[in-house]
DNA sequence: TCCTTCATGTAACTAGTTACATGATTAT
DNA sequence: ATAATCATGTAACTAGTTACATGAAGGA
């Protein structure tokens, strides 16, 4: 079985220990969304596949008539995930950002509609990092601190992008035509 | 007809000059890629959609036998993508990192191997950076003050990035445990 | 001669999203 | 009551990649 970076994103989670679906999709809402995103259309299946080649087991948590199935990593599993953090294979970052294409083309514009533009996106940065900040404490409070520091990467990393949006802005809108 | 970013991205292209397909696909690849990368799979099923909306217009350009189509942008397809432009909408950022989720799930391996991990992706950062870097000059040549601005941005952040990285490798490896 | 670049295109595939359906439990 | 959250799942869709085919032109 072929394992993608999605199966490891449920494999990972599942390392912090036994979770349902529903678990790890709010999970990895707050943590890994931000540099793997996975929608419940992916996890589900993902499950029964990693189920069925012995990476994760699964066992029922109904509580009463509501059921309810966790699954666990294991000892294969665990290793398997081990060995692909360890394996630095180089592959690329992609970036998706529609506004950032927009900054690219605002040449023909007229100059206000450009620091409009980037006065959202530096709002919406200011936000991510804050989104961020609030699950810090938590992940400051275990003793995970890789998770820890890509927390405090993220943070950082909007944060300085929300700067350089903002300070483009500015000398936008104090009229510079040379450079 | 429905555009999304990566008709855009196209449209964009174009409004720098008549283009074929292929040379949109070489212009995407030094630009728009590290935001928006797309594949000759969608250029050239989408030059046929604009077309048939109007957007561009398609001239025979072949050279001999050799044939060869440019397109160029219409009226309404300029306009089309001034109003795209300067609708400043919310949209999310996406990054898809391989590398960082290997990073946020590397408590559980040997802190050397993380050390490596983190070299690779410094290493990653600068290449990025480089790359720029090199048709910087071409950016600043033109009067296009924006599509420079973009440039620098990414120059800057994957700058930003190498060095974050490097800090990191750097702390863990003269061993620290507490933060 | 042979390799690289120019040039266009598609079929098959892989990945990912969205919308929907279902229904129990818990908090207001 | 009723809204929110817990919980699982899938079908249909949209997007994007990869691999391949074809072949001319130009340079080494």
């Amino acid at each position: 079985m072929e394992l993608n970076p999605t199966s490891y994103v449920v494999l990972g989670s599942l390392s912090f220990g036994p979770r349902s679906g529903y678990d790890i999709k709010q999970l990895a809402d707050i943590s890994t969304r931000h540099f793997w995103a996975i929608s419940y259309g992916q996890i589900y299946p993902e499950l029964r596949r990693l189920s069925a080649s012995g990476l994760v087991s699964a066992e029922d948590a109904s509580r009463g008539t509501r059921h309810r199935t966790v699954y666990h990593l294991t000892d294969r599993g665990r290793q398997m995930l081990n060995e692909w953090v360890s394996e630095p294979a180089l592959t690329k970052v992609e970036i998706r950002d529609e506004m950032l294409l927009k900054l690219f083309f605002a040449d023909a514009v007229p100059r206000k509609d450009t620091v409009r533009l980037l006065e959202v996106m530096r709002r919406r940065h200011r936000e991510i990092a804050a989104g961020l900040r609030e699950n810090e404490p938590m992940a400051a409070a275990q003793q995970h601190e890789m998770k820890y520091e890509v927390m405090r990467f993220g943070i950082a990393l909007h944060e300085w992008c929300a700067d350089w949006y903002g300070k483009l802005a500015a000398d936008l809108e104090r009229g510079r035509g040379a450079r």
